[in-house]
RNA sequence: GCCGGGGUGGUGAAACUGGUAAACACAGCGGACUUAAAAUCCGCCGGCGCAAGCCUUACGGGUUCAAGUCCCGUCCUCGGCACCA
């Protein structure tokens, strides 16, 4: 009987079923309610990992039941084609980025098709063809015209010796990861898209998304960082500077304006490059600054760095001379480049004051009477709210009072206002790479910048190319960079630059509802689908992402292309998948990690691993802890294989109970062994007492009861399947005693109890149907 | 450095508003049945202790009649930090 069980033919033959029969087609126009169930589109790297499969299983296990519970359901799926592993690819294989992405998005596609997911294939996209790319340029050029879309210098990592700009993964421990070039920073033009203009509604439209996790919520809000505050002016010193003018800074502590002895500006200010042009002292100060890369990270662990400039501004209101010193950890990017320091009650300003012997003047006295000075060492408490003092008319006020008198004083001087400030930074969309799409502006002498007009988009991407990785190939074929203006008719020269991937994933789940359109971005069938009703994927999306995805719903909003504003209504965060590693020292240090499938393991009598040898020479390896499955560890483990042994459906309904979807999952060998144990003896139950229904072909998941159980999968994506039924665990016992207990849990279940023998959903159904409920005997016998 | 998670037995994990920590299981150990094995059933299963009992939720403090849960601090770990996707 238990040779019965033949996944591989099981699961093609009701694969085969599905296709023919349009099983996952999502119709358009029906009386049914609507569910959009996404998971986040995969970047076509080769092969599938297991991230791929739990991400995957997650949402197609919410698409089936939705399915059974009369949604008219759509869950599509496409690529997420552009980036830039295909140029590494193409230069370390000699192929061309998107001869080698197709070819991975073939294999990909039919892993995903072997896996038995109920995707609408129908609607499939892929983000680097013409057909998706254009719409993206026609909605750059709109946003363009509409004043969303802007241009200005970005700092990017400048690479001396390949001549090109990295990104920052690119840049280990301050150089090129190919050339080992010093990294330096640079200066370019690029486009930005105005997400600022949509920061407070981004902000407080977070309060109107329940389904949303709190925690990304709460990292959404921290990243907007709305702060109220005052711009502050600092008129520059006639004598010293010569012309002219004003600093701007920006600060929350305007009631400590009083305490300010100096200003420090960013190494690219204007200010800076003026005093760096008589002080080689500072010049060269300046060029240190530049060396590294850009990234945060990176700069807010630098040692704090300074250089005084010798220029002097004016106190708006004391009217005392306050020098001007250059600082590495004042940002460019970040409000005007420039701030004001009070050492006495700001951590940072404090340590560079002492370290520069710059003064310290407290002006704010805490109510509780735990200091009395500011002295080093600093403490906490320095930086408290409380009274003004040693502040001339201000003394006494507390922190409100200090800052409404401080802002209209200002704002009476017309050196400075009350304003709200910002930490999201509009988003510079530029890349100087090749494998993108590209973006769709003329440079012309005589009428400046002019957007490609519609009848000649889309501005199609090369796709014959060979990549060198110095700089983007684009920028060397005339054929491509060669035209005329639209504007003038005079010869022009195109712009090279391709956008940012994220531009692509920004929109694609709008696309889905009408990918067939090739007249539109989108058509009305998109205020039919959208929102998505339930959005999955992994938690590193939490910002990025997915505000991108919220600004650019709005963007498209605004030019009336969708009704919604807010493009996921429920988001699950899954968790990551966990392998044990094992690994050999070579000599230098270096580790060789070792595949756990090569690995045999000893335990103890409690069931700890004790020791680890290979399986291959008997030698110990050592132990190195349980890590997320990746590459670079080498505890990964193929989905293909997995496949290939036991079936889909055991791949399937391992990863579903193995651990609760928002957590991380740890890898058992011996839990996908149980799985297929367990299923295989479904499978003889199910074609033993219920093959009156047919097409039968086998069971996959587990019962889910009328009653509290199902209830249980309706109450929230995070309580899939976790307390219905044990641990995978679980299963690795005999899998008729699990029966058993299926029943007992059946029979609690009320009159006329049913299982639904649900996962992969290979348990045929009925025609079209998938899904498969069938009725439970009221004792089933063991065997 | 900054923002957001996490840290409870050998393992997966429970503990809902502060009220018996470790439910439910897996693994393990012992036993019954059996010629034997499988299956099934019974018992044990955080630590120390013969026992009564004492100790135990990363670590150190605190609040409380009562703390895994609240507060302060520390350590470790994971995700993100705007050009990885």
């Amino acid at each position: 009987m238990q040779d019965k069980y033949t996944p591989a033919e099981i699961e093609s033959a009701a694969q085969t079923h599905w296709e023919h029969s349009g099983a996952f087609r999502a119709s358009d126009d029906t009386d049914k309610p609507k569910y959009y169930c996404l998971s986040m589109f995969p970047y076509p790297s080769g092969k599938l990992h297991m991230g791929h499969v739990r991400n995957y299983t997650i949402g197609d296990v919410l698409t089936r039941y939705n399915r059974m519970r009369g949604y008219n359901v759509l869950q599509p799926m496409g690529w997420d084609a552009f980036g830039m592993p295909a140029e590494n690819a193409a230069i370390q294989n000699n192929v061309p980025p998107a001869q080698w992405t197709y070819a991975n998005i073939d294999y990909m596609k039919g892993q995903l098709k072997r896996l038995g997911f109920a995707i609408d294939w129908s609607r499939e996209l892929a983000t680097c063809t013409p057909e998706y790319y254009r719409w993206e340029q026609w909605l750059f050029t709109r946003l363009y015209e509409k004043g969303l879309i802007y241009k200005k210098l970005g700092t990017v990592n400048w690479d001396p010796v390949d001549e090109t700009v990295l990104a920052n993964e690119q840049v280990i421990d301050g150089r090129g990861w190919r050339s080992g070039a010093l990294v330096e920073k640079r200066e370019i033009p690029m486009y930005y898209m105005k997400i600022t203009a949509y920061a407070d509604e981004l902000l407080a439209a977070l309060d109107d998304l329940p389904g949303w996790p709190e925690q990304v919520k709460l990292m959404q809000k921290n990243w907007i960082g709305r702060s109220e505050g005052v711009e502050v002016h600092f008129p520059y010193d006639a004598a010293s500077i010569g012309t002219p003018g004003v600093l701007k800074v920006f600060t929350t502590r305007a009631d400590t304006l009083m305490g300010a002895t100096y200003v420090a500006v960013a190494a690219e200010h204007p200010l800076a490059e003026l005093a760096a042009r008589t002080n080689p002292d500072l010049a060269a100060f300046i060029e240190e600054c530049k060396r590294g890369g850009v990234a945060e990270a990176d700069l807010a662990t630098l040692e704090k760095k300074g250089m005084p400039t010798g220029l002097q501004v004016i106190h708006p209101l004391s009217g005392e001379q306050l020098p001007v010193w250059v600082a590495n950890y004042v940002l460019m990017g970040y409000g005007e480049g420039a701030v004001m320091a009070v050492p006495a009650h700001d951590e940072r300003d404090f340590a560079f004051a002492g370290k520069y012997q710059l003064p310290i003047r407290m002006v704010v006295r805490p109510t509780t009477d735990a200091w009395q000075n500011v002295t080093a060492p600093w403490q906490d408490g320095y930086a408290e709210h409380g009274t003004l003092v040693n502040s001339g008319k201000y003394d006494g006020l507390d922190f409100q009072q200090a800052v409404d008198a401080i802002a209209s004083d200002l704002e009476a001087k017309g050196l400075g206002s009350r304003r709200v400030q910002y930490r999201l930074r509009d988003w510079g969309i530029s890349r100087q790479r090749y494998w993108g799409c590209p973006i769709p502006m003329i440079h012309c002498d005589d009428c400046g910048d002019v957007p490609v007009p519609d009848e000649q988009l889309p501005v199609v991407l090369p796709e014959n190319v060979e990549l060198t990785g110095q700089g983007s190939p684009l920028a060397r074929m005339p054929e491509f960079y060669q035209c005329t203006c639209p504007k003038c008719g005079k010869p022009a020269r195109r712009e090279t630059d391709t956008m940012d991937t994220f531009v692509e994933s920004s929109w694609y789940f709008l696309r889905y509802a009408c990918a067939d359109n090739g007249t539109a971005m989108v058509d009305e069938r998109v205020n039919y689908w959208a929102p998505v009703d339930q959005y999955i994927g992994g938690i590193e999306h939490a910002i990025l992402h997915l505000l991108y995805s919220r600004f650019f719903t709005r963007a498209m909003r605004d030019c009336g292309l969708v009704e919604v504003s807010e493009p996921f209504t429920n988001l699950l965060t899954q968790g990551m998948v966990v392998a044990e590693t094992y690994y050999r020292e070579l000599e230098g240090g270096k580790k060789q990690w070792i595949n756990p499938a090569d690995v045999q393991v000893e335990r103890d009598d409690k069931g700890r691993i004790v020791a680890a040898k290979l399986a291959a020479d008997g030698q110990p390896v050592v132990i190195g802890g349980t890590e997320k499955m990746s590459k670079s560890k080498n505890n990964g483990v193929d989905p293909q294989a997995l496949v290939d042994q036991y079936g889909a459906d055991t791949a399937r309904f391992f990863i579903i109970f193995a651990a609760p979807p928002d957590q991380q999952l740890e890898w058992s060998d011996s839990g996908v062994e149980g799985a297929y144990r367990f299923l295989r003896r479904v499978w003889n139950f199910a074609h033993r007492y219920v093959n009156e229904i047919r097409p039968l072909r086998t069971g996959t998941a587990t019962l889910i009861g009328p009653g509290g159980l199902l209830e249980r999968v309706d109450e929230g994506a995070s309580t899939i399947a976790t307390t219905t039924l044990p641990r995978i665990q679980n299963l690795t016992e005999d899998a008729s005693r699990t029966i058993r207990r299926l029943d007992r849990i059946a029979n609690t279940l009320g009159d006329n109890p049913q299982v639904l023998l649900y996962g992969s959903g290979t348990i045929a159904p009925g025609p079209g149907e998938p899904g498969f409920v069938a009725p439970v005997p009221q004792s089933a016998p063991a065997q």
